[in-house]
RNA sequence: GGGUGUGUAGCUCAGGGGUAGAGCGUCGCUCUUACAAAGCGAAUGUCGGCGGUUCGAAACCGUCCACGCCCACCA
């Protein structure tokens, strides 16, 4: 009675609380799992070795309850493996996040009326190194709140010395590869982050535009556009129109004066042109427009830059420093004044992209960029899956994942930020790129500068599974941890991250996939099965609920509503209801306890148990063998519900329910019952510990004594099964149920005891007049006993004696209500039965079981004819 | 536009060709030898609509409706 017997004690138990308070022990527990380095894995161990990474969050703010939830399945699988005997490593780490955090860096910035030009790049790499220890520290608290078991000992952050140099070793490798590449192209730029993005950090979204139609030409040889783009006309160098369209088939190859400017640009015929769209006719930008760029490109257009990185225009003349949106209306002006506004500015929702961190307007731009060639990767990436390398779960998943590796464009990994890696490559004075391998000397002398820009955060977070554990390093903990077993992560970072994973892993690992299987999550969403985020005022600090019902409470309730790859609805009261769960279980240990529930010895053989004794036992065999296979298959929601009830109804309410003359009888079956409450409760707390590892690891220690659960053993199947004692308690339920239902009908309280007598010869129940007699508050029959009401049920007969208490009018109505049912039954059985075709083609199992519900029909119409016919007269 | 998923109790969701399920909520009773932050019992449904296959459909097929997500395009 480790734990329990410091708590405090109470007055109706000396030793153990009434009510469980997870408060009070969950940190101290944790802290002590640490201390006794239970988390840390041996690379050295004979072990079998089971690894997950952790995906590592951003270091931009606190955890949310979706963290919560991926955490909490985790550290469910890994505490699993490791109770299975796995030598298990779960790797805790950070990522960087470059520019999100450099955004966060920059408000803070902001609100002191600052801006990262005013302080440099040195001084704010070095407030963002503040940041990342404030808000990382926030982020480790969180994690061992939660109860996850990581190996603290190995904890990373993406930019770590050892995770800069595999960084930069993997860059040197793909540049020496010529799979990283610099090249000007058209590129998301976002005006405020001051940086390219790649394609996935665009989000589009619908937005109000307007769509105005301009007449460009003069004379004859004019032609009208139509664009939601004003300010870009500046830029144009082409107009296209579609080769078969005979309207504008007399201008292809003409040069056509460009309004308020002195340059004449060509009418070019291109495929890409849809001429049912507006007039047909499209102005062509290559340096502002990704595809106008492909257009300009096949008809060698020139390319005139006409913004600047702040998206404000350059070129010479009266719009030169406006903003893009200023000079869309002030160009608009200058056409109308010209009457080369055709018709008016109309209304017009099309998808606009905005950076991802800010929001901002992306402004495509012509830009020299570092670019990772991805054909080769990609397509190993795909064939990993395809060949069942890695196994993605659920596997409607790899639809959305071929589609997106099969069909990926280059990835632009160049960023004009400060924080994050910076790229390894020397220019020289001649025009000299030198890329710098990890161990070499960058280029000195005159005229040498490194390349200003950092690498894409997902670049060194695409190394996390093996840059963690060492690489380029041949490490111990490489050779033993590497491939990792599990990846889980929400489905919607599949693209950021999985495939960048499955790109380096495979091509910096000779092929060795980075992990075996995927398990992708749903978002975590309110009760109201709206979309849970930081922006949304339905976001909740996964804290404040640990804190009001204990963390145990909180992972439970995320594991029960785990349905693979389905997003999980969470809203306090269910969090609550999980809190029921674990003092319920508290209180069920704790009754167990008081009766003398034991682990010592052995159990005792078959012959010596109650039924109900070797019942539980068969059911709880059967259940670890289920958990397992939930476990195996991520299928929390099933397991948690499958512990909830097997624990609840079947142990707490029925067993213990029955048990309980046993245990207060006290003697030789007492001890043998007691003995199998506290294998049942054993076993129980092991299959719950991975999801409730506080509550469990408390009760566990008491009840058994032993170190810790972390360290246990894996329950297993021992193989009793007695389905003869199945079906047996099956029956007493069914008895007992019947008689709290008729009490209840007749509004008896439930501590009314009611003399009965019970007939239950002729089944098998008589050694369960007992139990059935405590459970359902049955006294005997004693002198003047005279039965009012007689149920027959599960064929026995209960007959009580009600003394004038009994509702005769009720009972009648219900016992009618329950011939119709039997009636009802029985026609649509013999209609059934009755039917050839139905005889004919249903597989015999069908057919017994419909005959059998005809007997069962007949024996109920005639049962309960009798009852109704033995009521009283009113 | 191309994919894809969902629709079952008041809410959130399981299930699935052979008598409709759980948790929460609701209602009733109760501090009964672990638990009132509790217990016991009860009620609750055109299984989105329509058509088809079948002896039998909530389940399978088709179609429609509603909602969601992913991808692409949007001059």
């Amino acid at each position: 009675m480790t734990d329990i017997a410091q708590q405090q004690p109470t007055d109706s138990n000396p030793e153990l609380p009434t009510t469980y308070a997870p408060a009070e022990v969950e940190g101290k527990l944790y802290e002590r799992w640490v201390e006794r380095g239970y988390f840390e894995a041996d690379a050295k161990s004979d072990k079998p070795p089971f690894t997950i990474v952790i995906p590592p969050p951003n270091v931009t703010g606190a955890l949310h309850l979706g963290h919560a939830f991926q955490v909490t399945l985790m550290d469910a699988l890994t505490r699993r493996k490791r109770m299975q005997g796995y030598e298990t490593l779960w790797l805790p780490g950070m990522d960087h996040a470059g520019i999100a955090t450099q955004n966060k860096v920059e408000q803070q910035l902001a609100e002191e009326g600052k801006s990262r030009q005013d302080i440099g790049r040195e001084a704010f790499v070095e407030k963002t190194w503040q940041w990342k220890e404030e808000y990382g520290g926030r982020i480790l608290g969180q994690l061992r709140r939660l109860g996850a078991g990581l190996d603290w000992s190995r904890e990373r952050f993406t930019m770590d010395e050892g995770l800069s140099k595999a960084v930069q070793t993997i860059f040197k490798k793909l540049y020496d590869d010529e799979l990283i590449y610099r090249a000007e192209r058209i590129i998301n730029w976002c005006p405020r982050c001051m940086t390219a993005i790649s394609d996935i950090e665009v989000d589009y979204q619908d937005d109000d535009g307007e769509l105005v139609s301009l007449k460009y030409g003069e004379g004859d040889e004019t032609l009208v556009v139509a664009t939601t783009r004003v300010e870009t006309m500046l830029g144009d160098t082409g107009i296209a129109v579609h080769p078969d369209d005979e309207r504008y088939a007399h201008l292809i190859g003409k040069q056509i004066k460009l309004p308020l400017t002195d340059r004449t640009i060509p009418v070019v015929a291109d495929h890409h042109v849809d001429p049912e769209f507006g007039t047909g006719a499209v102005k062509v930008t290559p340096a502002h427009d990704p595809n106008d760029f492909a257009i300009g490109q096949r008809h060698g257009l020139e390319m005139i830059t006409v913004m600047d990185e702040r998206a404000i225009i350059t070129v010479p003349g009266p719009f030169q420093g406006l903003d893009r949106f200023e000079a869309r209306s002030a160009i608009v002006e200058a056409m109308r004044q010209q009457g080369r506004v055709v018709a008016e500015k109309r209304p017009y929702t099309h998808s606009v992209g905005h950076c991802s961190r800010c929001k901002t307007t992306v402004e495509p731009r012509l830009s020299l960029q570092w670019w990772v060639k991805v054909e080769t990767l990609a397509k190993a990436a795909g064939d990993a899956v395809r060949e069942g390398d890695v196994a993605l779960h659920p596997k409607e998943m790899e639809k959305r994942y071929f589609d997106w590796v099969d069909n990926l464009n280059d990835w632009c990994i160049s960023r004009q930020l400060w924080w994050g890696h910076r790229i390894p490559v020397w220019y020289g004075p001649e025009g000299q790129v030198v890329c710098v391998g990890p161990d070499e000397q960058p280029p000195t002398g005159e005229g040498w500068t490194q390349d200003e820009d950092v690498l894409d955060t997902w670049f060194s977070s695409g190394l996390w599974p093996f840059s963690t554990l060492g690489w380029p390093e041949e490490t111990p903990d490489l050779k033993k941890f590497y491939s990792t077993d599990v990846l889980l992560t929400g489905h919607d970072i599949i693209f950021f991250w999985v495939v960048r994973m499955m790109m380096f892993g495979l091509y910096a690992m000779d092929g060795e996939v980075p992990f075996k299987t995927v398990a992708l999550t749903g978002l975590v969403r309110d009760e109201f099965g709206k979309k849970m985020s930081k922006s949304n005022p339905n976001a909740v600090d996964p804290i404040d609920w640990m804190d009001a019902y204990g963390s145990d409470a909180v992972r439970f309730t995320l594991a029960n509503g785990a349905n693979p790859g389905a997003d999980v609805p969470i809203g306090e009261d269910w969090v609550k209801a999980s809190g029921k769960f674990a003092n319920k279980i508290w209180n069920a240990t704790r009754f167990a306890l008081m009766n003398g529930a034991t682990v010592e010895g052995e159990l005792p053989p078959a012959e010596q148990m109650s039924t109900t004794d070797r019942w539980i036992l068969s059911r709880l065999n059967s259940v670890v063998t289920e958990a397992d296979a939930y476990y195996d298959d991520y299928q929390f929601a099933k397991l948690a519900d499958t512990l909830y009830h097997f624990a609840w109804d079947e142990v707490f309410d029925w067993y213990v329910e029955l048990s309980k003359t046993t245990f207060f009888a006290g003697g030789e079956p007492a001890k043998v019952s007691a003995r199998v409450l506290g294998e049942v409760l054993d076993k129980l707390l092991r299959l719950l510990h991975p999801i409730v590892p506080f509550v469990t690891e408390t009760l566990w220690t008491s009840l058994t004594g032993g170190e810790s659960l972390v360290i246990a053993d894996w329950p297993l199947d021992s193989g009793f099964r007695d389905t003869a004692a199945e079906q047996e308690i099956v029956l007493v339920q069914q008895v007992i149920t019947e008689v709290r239902r008729f009490r209840n009908d007749q509004g008896l309280q439930p501590a009314q005891k009611v003399p009965a007598e019970l007939d239950l010869s002729g089944t098998a129940l008589a050694p369960h007049e007992g139990a059935i007699r405590q459970v359902a508050r049955l006294t005997p029959a004693g002198e003047g006993f005279h039965a009012t009401a007689s149920l027959p049920v599960a064929g026995c007969t209960v007959a009580l004696d009600l003394s004038g208490t009994i509702d005769i009018e009720a009972e009648r109505k219900r016992l009618t209500k329950d011939l119709g049912l039997a009636e009802k039954e029985k026609a649509d059985a013999n209609k059934k039965l009755g039917n050839e075709a139905f005889l004919a083609k249903a597989p015999d199992n069908v057919v017994d079981k419909i005959r059998a519900r005809l007997t069962k029909a007949d024996a109920d119409i005639e049962r309960i004819t009798a009852q109704i016919a033995g009521l009283p007269q009113a």
